[in-house]
DNA sequence: TACTGCGACGAAAACGTTTTCGTGTTGAAA
DNA sequence: TTTCAACACGAAAACGTTTTCGTCGCAGTA
């Protein structure tokens, strides 16, 4: 095991300074010619690397992103993560990964790590439980201390920062008004509780879809879930006894659980009921009938973040203190879990 | 926007030397309790914590450990990361996420780059290609330079380190021996070609469940995939004419797959073939029929080998040099894609 | 000869810590 | 009064870089 080498190491070695060492490698004309090429050849030969390290404490930057979600066993936060590690590295960076597990605490702990220079800035979605407390401090604090911010799906107004959403709103219009389309009456909302921004936004988008389309908004045809563990069920029972024909779900998971109830219920999809999703898994995909879903190109979201991100952070700090919110558009992606268009 | 607090600037403030500070803060004795007292309200109030990049270049060591793995939008991987980060946490760790998106060049780059300094350690799962070419030069030069290296799921003999690995041919037999108890007579097997491990070593699983039934090995049954492309396509191609009452899948994609071909061509899962997977994705649970699966646990592969690679780290030097092979049982999860027993 | 200018290199500071080794001031023992 | 611990603190090195500012020798000029 070979210690690593370093420019002390060289300038031993070669009987030169550090400074010499240092500035041959960056080219400096400052070096003559043979110096410069024997210095250059030595430190190719034996393989030398700068440490990141000592160049983070000298420049102040670590060349590092860090990127903060409720949970990673998701499809919609890996095609994110994969969107930031595709622009990070294209730029340099590297990407640290933390899991708050939808903790507040531990959304708190994680930054608290991360601002002490291990990163240059963040990108977050936050926790669920920090949306239900209202409690941002710690978001405050970072960008008190100058660490460039990024927020991502689950935003929140109060914040003053770059953001990079989905129009939550349009894509759940687009979905409704897409079971309109094909002639659906009652068209049910199985959503979640009003605190997480999405399930508000989406249920925003069902009313405005049917009322411009004249149909009266039904509150018994909606469904706001609040504990993800018994939601299958819960689903099951509200579909019990309603005359539905066109079902729209805030997630795949509920979306499918719907397909599941109706079909145990001896009704068919899309035949006699539609159903859309909104999401982008795997699932939706691959089920049968394959699920309509609302995408929300996870990837697109991730890009855009990393790259605001990076401006932010090699801009010069006077030209600032403006901030971008970047929508991403959502697709519809038609499949048979809907009928086709009359 | 204020700038960080420092050792320095916090003896400036209170005239003190910045050795009094540091030693204060960290409750050295040598320090008088009036000053220690006083400093470390200072610090409290004003939310002093020490910069982790100069602790990194001064110990020589980043508490952050890198993991490498071939592609993150995939529900294995992801739950790996999980327990990687669940034990890292724990251990005051940080984990830094690089993808090599199965490109040889890709892995090596990311190993480069966190070589220089940014990490501790790595856990790694190889790519396709690398395997392919069998070039391990970056694993090598790692572990030369003092890295610790640990291996999971896609592995390979010949590199000296630690590994963490499911049992593929115990996992493979223990489906398929499921498929002969519950009464079938003519098992397919789907797998890849052989140069991944896995495949290989699940159709060796295969067979030998197979010749400890007395059942002989049929090779027609036994259908290898190259292309993921155009996987659905061959298998149902493959499935077409054979008169097969059990299918034993490698992925997740490939039992999926066999089902909805089996379904088109008018048979029923579980009533006229079975079919068993390898995996643990969502996909397995809400398919429906859903899906028999060996289950890899990946939650536990990722603790594993964060546990295992922080041994390394913070066992002095001297007593290494024995390396570890955990093998991480696989579970057979009994859904509805195959018969019950007789 | 004395001065200027330049090419080629080195010394040292700085980034923010920790830690070793002083050093000056006490109070008490001899 | 001298000597010596004990105490409380500071100076400086070290981690590995980059960069600013010397400085030295030498050739060219007046």
């Amino acid at each position: 095991m070979k210690p690593k080498l370093t420019l002390k190491k060289i300038a031993k070695e070669l009987d030169v300074s550090i400074s010499t060492v240092s500035k041959a490698l960056r080219d400096s004309p400052e070096i003559g010619e043979e110096t410069r090429e024997k210095i250059k050849a030595f430190a190719k030969h034996y393989n030398y690397k700068p440490n990141n390290i000592a160049l983070s404490l000298k420049n102040r930057k670590t060349k590092t992103i860090g990127i903060i979600i409720p949970e990673i066993v998701h499809h919609f936060f890996t095609t994110v993560i994969s969107g930031v590690e595709k622009v990070a590295n294209e730029m340099g960076y590297n990407v640290l990964v933390c899991l708050s597990d939808n903790s507040f605490d531990k959304e708190v702990l994680n930054m608290e790590m991360l601002a002490n220079g291990s990163t240059d800035g963040f990108i977050l979605s936050l926790a669920k439980e920090t949306m239900q407390k209202q409690d941002y401090h710690h978001l405050l604090e970072a960008i008190n201390q100058g660490m460039p911010l990024v927020l991502f799906d689950r935003v929140v107004d109060q914040i003053a920062c770059d953001k990079v959403i989905i129009d939550d709103v349009v894509g759940a219009k687009k979905a409704v008004q897409h079971l309109v389309d094909i002639g659906c009456k009652n068209i049910a909302l199985i959503s979640t509780v009003d605190y997480v921004s999405v399930g508000k936004l989406r249920t925003k988008g069902y009313k405005e879809a049917l009322q411009e389309n004249n149909i009266e908004v039904n509150e018994n045809l909606i469904l706001k879930i609040e504990e993800m563990e018994d939601s299958e069920a819960e689903i099951a029972k509200f579909l019990q006894d309603k005359e539905v024909d066109g079902v729209f779900g805030v997630n795949e998971h509920f979306a499918i659980s719907a397909i599941k109830a109706i079909q145990e219920q001896g009704k068919k999809v899309p035949q006699d009921v539609s159903v859309i999703g909104f999401t982008d898994g795997e699932l939706s995909k691959r089920f049968i009938p394959s699920l309509t879903t609302v995408s929300q190109h996870g990837m697109r979201i991730g890009e855009e973040s990393a790259r605001l991100l990076i401006e932010k952070l090699e801009r010069t700090p006077s030209e600032e203190d403006y901030y971008k919110t970047i929508i991403v558009e959502t697709g519809l992606v038609v499949r048979n879990s809907t009928k086709s268009k009359k």
